[in-house]
DNA sequence: ACTTCAGTCAACCATTTGGGTGAATAATGC
DNA sequence: GCATTATTCACCCAAATGGTTGACTGAAGT
């Protein structure tokens, strides 16, 4: 059985897409897959290091794997954390429709006044 | 007809997301329905003045909206924004998929070497 | 052995962030 | 007019962030 449950940090999540770097980062390892480091670096006007912390930090949300082959790291994107952030958005979402949903059927039942606590 | 186009910063959005009281606040937020800046606070240890930063910076990423009637701010949750983020999420999902489609295609194909430039 | 290449680690710097306090503003209630 | 209520504004502070450079580790090429 699949370890389903949300393994992953949303707070980390949403940070690390939250820089453009990142979400630049990630959108080029979508589009040419795998890239090693270096390669990620050179097409940023940034130094290695700065690109090597974004990457770590890529990783450590779960954005981005690792494959540590020969010297060379392989980076892979890993779209699976985002749908923890889908789930939560669906969450709130839902609560809120809920909520609504209650609002109008208090509207249609004149016993209640109509104001939420 | 209706200004389509993200006029949303998606990295506002995310960073306004990333931290757990601000998503707290829109949980609550989409409970509970419209709140004063002080109810939210008070459900948090917490002074009144970081909860209003906190309320500042969702509503700069337009996730609530204020509605300033008296002499008391109405805090709203706003949803709107959050498609910004799904969006952003299905144009990398996709690009990603259009990656491993072109992939298994040039391996079906003896006329490539299989590789990925 | 020596050099080069791929990356990380460590230290540093400026800026932002998340928190706090106290004063300021503005409307209401007396 | 004065106190109260609701909220922001202006600072202060410690910690985190995004960037830099320079030293270090480890594998490959010569």
């Amino acid at each position: 059985m699949v370890e389903r449950e949300s393994r992953y940090d949303l707070g980390a999540i949403l940070k690390a897409a939250s820089d453009p770097t990142r979400r630049a980062i990630l959108t080029m390892l979508a589009q040419q897959g795998p890239l090693r480091v270096t390669d990620i670096a050179r097409r940023f006007e940034m130094s290695l290091n700065s690109v090597s912390k974004h990457i770590k930090v890529l990783e450590n949300a779960g954005l981005v794997q690792r494959r540590t082959e020969w010297r060379e790291h392989l980076i892979e994107v890993q779209m699976d954390p985002l749908s923890a952030v889908d789930e939560w958005f669906a969450g709130l979402r839902s609560i809120w429709a809920l909520r609504l949903d209650a609002l109008e059927t208090a509207l249609e039942d004149p016993e209640d006044d109509g104001t939420v606590p």
